[in-house]
DNA sequence: GCTCACTACCTTGTAATACCAGGTATAAAT
DNA sequence: ATTTATACCTGGTATTACAAGGTAGTGAGC
């Protein structure tokens, strides 16, 4: 149990809304993940992802030139990837209350952060 | 890309925090996370999951009678299993922060239930 | 020129794990 | 005796994050 199976296929959701909001390409994306707090991404799991995603119609990818290293390729949302990303979120937020209903439920979990504490 | 690839990681936590509320044996808990909205779990999962966790001395089982079928292995969390369970809420709260941060700083997302709409 | 560091991308193989499909066995009811 | 519901287990498969390694472009310093 670590924290790299509980990303499975949520880290796919998380990309996909980054896209949405502004093309990026995978170095850059890395990046960005890591600033959210997902630390250290490797790109052995980001580029095999944006590869997959791309076969799956999801997102679109153009090359563009840098002057800092060799071309960027570019990535950006397609209809279908917007949906799936609506669908992504749909998931998430159920997956979410669930959980959230197991720990308060079962485990006397003081929940989240910030909430007042409740005991049982 | 699927709800069951969002759970990996994730149900074992659930599971965990199940058991320490009181000892359950596995035809159980399948209700149980029924109930909690996780919707279908086969046995296929459950069973080699609660193989697992004892293997890792997380949990303890013992057999008791039933009136109504074969006989019952009831799961108890160890002292191992309470400190895994803790580990896996504070990742869990970690990764439901980074993802929320995610969703609601790249995609356009009114972010959960009940919420207020805010536009962009 | 040559070398080094940084950028940027890709591929191959591995491990973890949810789940399907099937199997076995006990107990009570018909 | 047969059926029904309960209860558990065991292959095998697909998905996916990640490590390790490779390729290549750009600019800076020598």
């Amino acid at each position: 149990m670590s924290t790299t199976q509980m990303l499975k296929g949520i880290l796919d959701g998380c990309i996909l809304a980054i896209i949405k909001n502004k093309e990026v390409y995978g170095y850059e994306l890395a990046d960005k993940l890591e600033n959210y707090g997902f630390h250290s991404f490797s790109e052995g799991t980001i580029y095999p992802l944006l590869l997959r995603m791309q076969k799956e119609e999801l997102v679109t990818s153009t090359l563009k030139k840098s002057t800092a290293g060799p071309r960027r390729k570019y990535y950006s949302l397609t209809p279908k990837g917007e949906k799936e990303l609506e669908k992504f979120i749909d998931r998430w937020n159920d997956l979410q209350n669930n959980v959230s209903n197991v720990l308060q439920h079962e485990a006397d979990v003081k929940y989240n952060k910030g909430d007042e504490t409740h005991e049982k």
